[in-house]
DNA sequence: CAGCGGATAATTTGATCATATTCTGGTGAA
DNA sequence: TTCACCAGAATATGATCAAATTATCCGCTG
């Protein structure tokens, strides 16, 4: 039983052997974070069990970690749901990025190297794309890349797990008002702070970045208000 | 009416309804946040198991949901553990802290009625009196029971949650800063706060509650320190 | 006679456990 | 030191039990 071989065996694939719950949990995380399970869209356990081809418990574990981090709610009755955001909720999540995105950026910009401005870039301008070609999807999944890159480059592991916390609640109210407004004009205040960041100006790439949260932020917000009143 | 007792152990619970999954995550909680777990201790779900009498599924699930929350980290190998944190790590945590808790008490202020005063009162007479009597542990608990009074009074859901997942990362090694110092030079502005709620000076209290933090986190950052030199 | 309300039955969903399988880390021998 | 084996832990499945929602039916009233 030639064993010995088995460490090199797996260099085809690079990480075939995540856990299925950690599979599920990046599943549910994107199924979320991209507005493909609309807010107030209750799943049961089952139902997703079923949909995703995996056990229950796996799937149960998975809702343990969505739950935990806001990206999920758990209806009181038998069903978890994501959660409908009220305008107040809107106004918590602008208080807070506005305050938690600015740093994160100016931490972000004293770190940067070269090479990182450039995969910052090369994101922006596939984001760019994405909204020419008024594709929705890749618009959300791309600014995404492109902010948690940020929180990344910022070497803050806590905060950044904040900031990326927050996204995970309000993601899926982006995609309703994108869905809504299209991909036009969209906020996209990334090529000032991609300058301000070339040119070492951490407190100009700050400001933009807020700029730019807030925009986006605050057109959720507009957007949000009547359906609180629709019921 | 046939009011047959389906049950004969349900009399003497009072709530025997709550999931076993749900009682073990309060259980690993409070293990947590007070420090009954010391930072770096590596748990096992099967030890855990054990420990709390119950089986591995309810476990697994309630460990999920505090990994989630950084209250536990994953230590790569198959084992969990409080996280260690760095002298960094603090520094992020006093600066979200003194970003959030300052907002929150502000809001709190705002809207707190006399029960509200009153019952934040009974609770630092409370905190006073643990603290004269040498016992930790219940200034532990009532610290954070009257922080978390607090976060709820501002009627900020998602700041409140994102503050209270904060001190699930600082707990334990507070925990172990007032072990080595005792209880006696603890900071305690929460006089001067409850002073200014009354008054109806929101500004005042943020400011107490500010003083309140930064004392309190920095006397844990300064104690953090040399740990990180001792390996 | 038709429509409605309440109670009960049935189906669905969730929670837990026992068990099989896989994987990791350590140990002992060559 | 290195390799093979072993012990133990973690993952994942399926089955079982409990609870709740939905569906059905019966009797009652207008």
């Amino acid at each position: 039983m030639p064993k010995a071989a088995q460490k090199f065996s797996t260099n085809t694939i690079p990480e075939p052997r995540l856990p299925a719950h950690e599979l599920i949990y990046r599943q549910l995380r994107a199924l979320v974070l991209f507005g493909d399970l609309a807010p107030g869209q209750a799943v049961t356990i089952q139902g997703l069990s079923e949909r995703l081809g995996a056990g229950m418990t796996p799937v149960r574990e998975a809702i343990r970690r969505l739950i935990a981090e806001g990206a999920l709610e758990f209806q009181g009755n038998r069903r978890v749901s994501v959660p409908l955001l009220s305008a107040d909720n809107i106004s918590e999540l602008i208080y807070a990025r506005q305050w938690l995105d600015p740093y994160l950026t100016t931490r972000a910009t004293e770190r940067a190297t070269g090479d990182d401005l450039a995969d910052l870039t090369a994101l922006d301008t596939e984001l760019d794309r994405a909204i020419s070609h008024g594709d929705l999807r890749g618009y959300l999944e791309l600014n995404y890349r492109f902010h948690k890159r940020l929180y990344d480059l910022a070497e803050a592991s806590i905060l950044a797990d904040v900031a990326d916390g927050l996204w995970l609640r309000f993601g899926p109210s982006l995609r309703v008002v994108c869905g809504r407004m299209g991909t036009q004009n969209l906020p996209d205040k990334h090529k000032d702070m991609l300058a301000a960041m070339r040119a070492g100006d951490a407190e100009a790439a700050a400001r933009a970045i807020r700029e730019d949260v807030v925009q986006g932020m605050e057109q959720v917000r507009q957007s949000i208000a009547p359906q609180a009143h629709a019921h």
